[in-house]
Parts: structure tokens; C-alpha cells; sequence
DNA sequence: TTTCATTGCTTCGCGTTGCAAATTAATTAA
DNA sequence: TTAATTAATTTGCAACGCGAAGCAATGAAA
């Protein structure tokens, strides 16, 4: 059927499209994406330990604590220790760096909104059910994800198994 | 409105499962995502000079250089100097890499082409017109892309204005 | 032909991401 | 008090990704 390759060029076109969004936004904002995601998240979600912030993101702990680093570097994001549990330490927003994340440029979703709203209430509807079926048939629909379009997917998948293939002495490569 | 919301978790949700699904064949070959998409788009498009290569995946030349030295130590690439002009250099996926690219697991997009065959003509044809809606609200018509999901999109977007903010000294952050 | 600019790729140096493993500190359980 | 657990950091390493510099081949101009 030519349909499908229709709807998949069409799927692939979205999501290119998103992608170079945030790699606009990255740039505007002198930040990498990674650190993008972190400030985003602590945005929506305010304050949060290191660990819940890494499985937020889907990252290991470590590689959010050097991300933090930088940011912190930037005076975009302060750490604090909590007051009952010493061993937790709360990544804070700094009012700087909701401030960048404010005066970013227009956000896709942003975008995507104004127009969506303009189009009649049966549009609307026949898009949002179609979305579902896409969503479905990928098996996506059980994924949480929050509204926004900002940020790219960053995912450490649940354990997979490595190839047996090729070693190249090298090896490491886990993402 | 509500329903826009409901839209953009839906497109979040689709653009998740599609990038979680590029880890699990990133894993599942052995190869990083970059190195995935290199692959792909030499099968794809065939032998390619490193700086078309470089073009099409929106990398510097320098990066793809790297990333097919790590693909040639494999034996999945083979370098090959054109005759016409000495200077260019082809990048050749081997017999070796073709074959691992086949017996990677059953890709997104065969899910999809099955599932969405399934589908009553007017169901297909729902789910194009309201792609085609997305994608234009996006912008994202006028982008071209090749008829897979296998792959996570990496661009370089066309030079944007690097941000006055914070300099930290350190400064480099391009992606 | 010699010179000079251009093109195509590689090399080099650097910062960032990402991980696992080892470490340190604080909490909780025995 | 000691032992196990939990939370974060440190360390070491491979891969990305870039620009700048370098080198060889090509092409154009003098």
C-alpha cells in the first residue's frame, strides 16, 4: 500500500521537524540539549532530588550530576542539601534560569497550539483520534509524557541485550 | 482548550516511542545511534563521499570522519578513493554491514505497515489527513524524509545566532 | 608552466554526554 | 555499635560533535 509510506514519511517529517526545533531552541539558548531537558524538567516539575531528576530524564545519576555541574557553573540551577535527609541534594532553578527558559523563543508547542485552536472543533477532534491510533499502534500510548514538545526524548531503554557481534577491543558504547 | 493538549501528549508520546525504539536497535546491533544512522543511510542511498554523507545526516565533516573510523575498525564501512578525483573518498558499507542491518530486529515501521494496513481505507485515509495536518502546523512539509522511522533525526541546524548569556568560559557547547 | 585559490578529507584539541565502578556520607536496621 | 542501604560524587573511559589547522588533489589564472 502507498498509504503507509504516505502516513511514515509524513511521521518522520513530525518528528525531523520537532527535532530541529530543538536544536534552534538549543542554540538560542546556549544551552546543549541535555542541560535544555534538565532545566525543562525542573521547570514543570520544580525542585527535585538528583535521583528523581535522573529518572525523570532517564539517565543514570552520575551523567545528571555532571550535566548539574555546568549549570550550576551558569548559575541556572543552585544545589541545596535537605534539611531532613543530609544525603539528598535538591536541584533548585535559579530565578536566572527560569528567566532564560521564559524569554526562549516561542516554543513549537506554542505554535502547534495557536494554530490547532484555529481550526474548527471537528478538525480538532478528527487530528486528536488519529494521534490516538498512530499513538496505539506504535505501543506508545502506556508512555507518560508530559505536553511539551521542547525537549527531544533522551531514554536509557529498560536493559536490552548487547550483540554478540562485533567487540572491536573498544566496546563501551551504552547509549 | 483541552484538546490541544491532548494532541501534543499524543505527538509527545509517538515521537518517545520512536526514539525508544532507536535505543532498543541501538542496542540490539551493537552500534551507537550515530553509527546506526550512518549505516542506514548508506544502505539507504548507497556509497556516498564522506562530505555528502556528512550533508545528509547534518553533521560536520570532521564528525562523520570519526564516526566511520569507528565503523571501518568494525569492517561494516570501507573506504574507497574515487578514481575521477582523488580527493573525494566513498564511503562503502561492506557485505558484513548490510547484513547486520537485515537481521536487526523487526523495525518500528514493519509494526506500523502491518498494523496500519489492517486498517478500513477511510481509517488510512483519517490518519494521513490528519498527519498532513500536523506536519504543516509544524512547518514541516517542505523537509524531506526518507520513508523510516528507524532512526532518531541529528541535525545541525542552518546556523542560528549563538546567545549573548552567560559565557562561563568554557563556552563550547554546539549541539 | 607556475602560481594561487578551492575543494575534500583528516588530524588535533576541546568540551559535553553517558555509563559503570568505586567512594564518601547519611540513614536505617539489627 | 555495627551492618546494610541509600544518595550523591568522583574517577576513568568511549563516543560525539565542533572548529581550526593541515595536507593533497583539482582547477583557474597569469
Amino acid at each position: 500500500m502507498e498509504k503507509s509510506q504516505d502516513a511514515l514519511v509524513l511521521l518522520r517529517q513530525i518528528i525531523r521537524a520537532t527535532d530541529l526545533h530543538d536544536k534552534h531552541l538549543s542554540r538560542m539558548t546556549g544551552l546543549t540539549m541535555p542541560q535544555l531537558m534538565t532545566m525543562q524538567t525542573l521547570r514543570i516539575n520544580g525542585p527535585l532530588t538528583i535521583g528523581m531528576l535522573a529518572k525523570e530524564m532517564n539517565l543514570a545519576q552520575a551523567t545528571v550530576t555532571s550535566i548539574l555541574d555546568r549549570l550550576e557553573r551558569k548559575k541556572l540551577v543552585r544545589r541545596e542539601r535537605s534539611n531532613t535527609d543530609k544525603r539528598k541534594v535538591l536541584a533548585c532553578p535559579t530565578e536566572e534560569g527560569l528567566e532564560l527558559l521564559k524569554s526562549a523563543p516561542a516554543t513549537l508547542q506554542d505554535t502547534f497550539i495557536r494554530q490547532f485552536e484555529d481550526m474548527p472543533d471537528w478538525e480538532q477532534s478528527m487530528i486528536v483520534a488519529a494521534l490516538e491510533h498512530v499513538s496505539h499502534i506504535l505501543g506508545a500510548h502506556h508512555l507518560d509524557a508530559a505536553p511539551m514538545l521542547d525537549i527531544g526524548a533522551l531514554d536509557r531503554t529498560t536493559e536490552t541485550r548487547p550483540p554478540e557481534y562485533l567487540r572491536d577491543t573498544s566496546g563501551h558504547h551504552k547509549n
